[in-house]
DNA sequence: CTTGCATGTGCAT
DNA sequence: TGCACCTGCAAGT
């Protein structure tokens, strides 16, 4: 159930774990079989994120050398020393120190660099690559009538972001999460899209999404920390009905597009 | 035991 | 806008 950060965490703990050096793949599941025989034994170059794609490369004189894999929401990538098989496992890679077991991702396959370099083109701007170009987000956002809530959970304008980062971005810039796209100010997509890039950076060294965090907002210096279920301490994201921890006010949810969205809406007025 | 929910996406209508 | 899909886990019966 991953944002971008757990991806990008993924690519680095591969890549240092697995890389310049031959790699059992076998899928003890049977679904991704045929795939994992073409790869076994072969030298694994490297692993790269970008949004919630996670690519892995193979030194294979093959057509399709990537394996491309989206863990959707629920799919899980768990690395670990060796261990018995548990669950449904479609894909494991396998070193003598080192074993990923993949669940029940959205997609794994077999890719051509060429589809690699589709998917990265088709994606919007990701916030903890270096290469990403936020103008290329906001071209969208600013000429959009659907609302800023729905915009961020739009991956080709900021690839990566998920609910929770959606939420809390909103919150910490105090934004009304239904004002069109076009009513956004340019600065206020900046503001938004550098504290992406600090809190998504920040969640990738620590493997949490805390949003909450007093040199980010004076207000709330001193206050003792309260880390929600899924591992992060966070304003609004699944805190329907608690109080505001900054007014005290009632969290509200609803459904929006399909996905629960959460916010204050005595604190978060802004409209542009 | 069963049910419902989850950090997501793509397809059908 | 709704739904199917992939799986694990927690809560309810």
């Amino acid at each position: 159930m991953p944002e971008g950060h757990v991806i990008h965490r993924l690519a680095v703990a591969l890549t240092e774990g697995f890389s310049d050096r031959p790699v059992r793949v076998t899928s003890p599941q049977g679904r991704f079989a045929g795939s994992a025989e073409l790869m076994d034994g072969r030298v694994l170059i490297g692993a790269e994120a970008i949004g919630k794609h996670l690519f892995i490369d193979f030194d294979a004189p093959l057509a399709a050398p990537i394996i491309h894999i989206h863990l959707g929401l629920i799919g899980k990538l768990r690395l670990g020393p060796p261990r018995p098989v548990v669950g449904e496992v479609r894909l494991r890679l396998a070193s003598p120190e080192l074993v990923a077991d993949l669940h029940g991702p959205q997609w794994c396959r077999l890719i051509s660099p060429a589809e690699h370099d589709a998917v990265v083109e088709a994606s919007g701007p990701d916030p903890l690559r270096a290469d990403a170009d936020p103008d290329r987000g906001w071209q969208r956002v600013h000429r959009a009538s659907r609302s800023i809530a729905a915009l961020l959970m739009d991956q080709r304008i900021a690839a990566g972001v998920g609910n929770i980062f959606r939420a809390e971005v909103l919150y910490r810039h105090r934004l009304d999460p239904f004002i069109p796209g076009k009513q956004l100010k340019a600065a206020t997509w900046r503001a938004i899209w550098a504290d992406l890039v600090d809190l998504m950076a920040y969640a990738v060294g620590t493997g949490r999404i805390d949003t909450v965090r007093s040199e980010h907002d004076p207000e709330l210096t001193g206050r003792p920390p309260r880390v929600d279920p899924h591992g992060g301490e966070v304003y609004v994201y699944r805190r329907a009905f608690q109080p505001c921890l900054v007014c005290g006010g009632e969290i509200r949810s609803q459904l929006l597009e399909g996905r629960s969205l959460y916010w204050c809406p005595r604190c978060q007025r802004r409209k542009s």
